[in-house]
DNA sequence: AAATGTATCAAACAATTGTATGAATGTCAA
DNA sequence: TTGACATTCATACAATTGTTTGATACATTT
């Protein structure tokens, strides 16, 4: 209602059903997949009649690929702002990746369902995974690495750091997929937003000792 | 009604058939998921018709839930036999607990539809998800925990030794939840048996040096 | 006021789904 | 053989799905 003014000025006077039918398919394609999501729920929730979908937006298909460029979008907006100076340190930049990347995902916010969706993506991808890679992981990937490039030093062949940032990355998403189980383990956890600073104070010392100490590591091993 | 007594009496009779149908069901539940799974496809598949489920399984959950008995019996075949010493230090318990656990999820062999049913009873639970994680899931996290206190030492706190076990299998989980991504992120990247274990040594390093210089993170962030 | 184009609506369509049914086939003991 | 039983088969049914249609309401323009 608020933007309705600014939005006005374009084309069409109805921006309106488009954007809840994008909202509320988000929620429903991240709740139940995109074939166990149906036109019907969709249209119910976005309280718009079931020939919305097609009109606005063709079919099924098209509306999904509209979720994800939808989804895509406000995601840019979260994970750009970190809160840190620029001539912060190596370590204190890696834990502030962590923990955004935590948030990012375990938000129960208004958004919530982009990371859910983000993660169906993941395991079970479509036709949208492509472009999805390739514009919203890949920059975060090689952030990372040089991240982590940076703390174990040059001598790091491009392999080790790229194992690395998986083992970090590992720890994060597991917080995202395995949480059924870890209810189940652990009962008593909780996961409130100071859980989760906790928690990324965890991963960020786990991994960080494991990156510093790597020679050690290495002569053991090899 | 008589079903279920049938099937249970003279299962020597017609054994063939209900195996067939668990076995083309595991794979089909695995790939498309619950719902996405039809009567249809899994029939053809095992090669009965299309009655066949119904007949023998009463209905298509019932089936379900054979199916992730029948899962969780071949599971724990392949996962007793690690084949290390009982006087095996903890370090290279963990090592085997890893690759273990790496080679039981990423075997492309015969029962390949194992670990990915077990996934999607991880991400999207069903009813079947409780005895799971009370059979399966939870003996090998207490014996990872063990190994991880261990190695830690007496004085790591049960939280941490909880945390520091969720980070080694989010670690190994990452290779199995993320393959579409990873194959996208770093192509080149094969998943052999031999791949996997230098992956198995690169989080084994990785998670051993965090832990035994678990002192220097604190002091460092305490 | 009339005309035009956009958006919404209820209803119906064809396809696919899980499930049920009754006949047909096979098996084995009496 | 006959008869009882378990199993398989083709077919049908009701429910749900994505999609289409034609009528209607609304806003802007002529």
């Amino acid at each position: 209602m608020d933007v309705l003014k600014s939005e006005i000025i374009n084309k069409s006077l109805s921006p309106e059903t488009p954007e809840r039918l994008l909202e509320a398919a988000g929620e429903v394609f991240a709740e139940k997949g995109f074939r166990n999501a149906t036109i019907r729920d969709i249209c119910k929730r976005a309280g718009a009649n079931i020939a919305a979908v097609n009109y606005h937006f063709g079919d099924k298909e098209h509306l999904y690929i509209e979720v994800i460029k939808y989804a895509h979008r406000t995601l840019v907006k979260y994970q750009t702002d970190l809160g840190l100076d620029d001539n912060a340190s190596a370590e204190e930049r890696l834990k502030a990746f962590i923990m955004s990347f935590l948030l990012r995902i375990h938000e129960d916010g208004s958004p919530a369902w982009h990371g859910k969706l983000m993660l169906r993506e993941l395991t079970e991808p479509t036709r949208a995974l492509d472009t999805f890679v390739e514009d919203t992981i890949r920059p975060q990937f090689n952030l990372l690495n040089s991240i982590v490039k940076e703390v174990i030093g040059n001598e790091a062949t491009i392999q080790e750091v790229r194992a690395s940032s998986f083992s970090i990355i590992g720890q994060c998403l597991f917080y995202f997929h395995a949480m059924p189980v870890i209810n189940r383990l652990v009962p008593q956890q909780k996961f409130k937003v100071k859980d989760i600073e906790r928690l990324a104070e965890h991963i960020s010392r786990f991994s960080l000792t494991a990156l510093r100490n790597r020679d050690e590591g290495e002569e053991k091993y090899r």
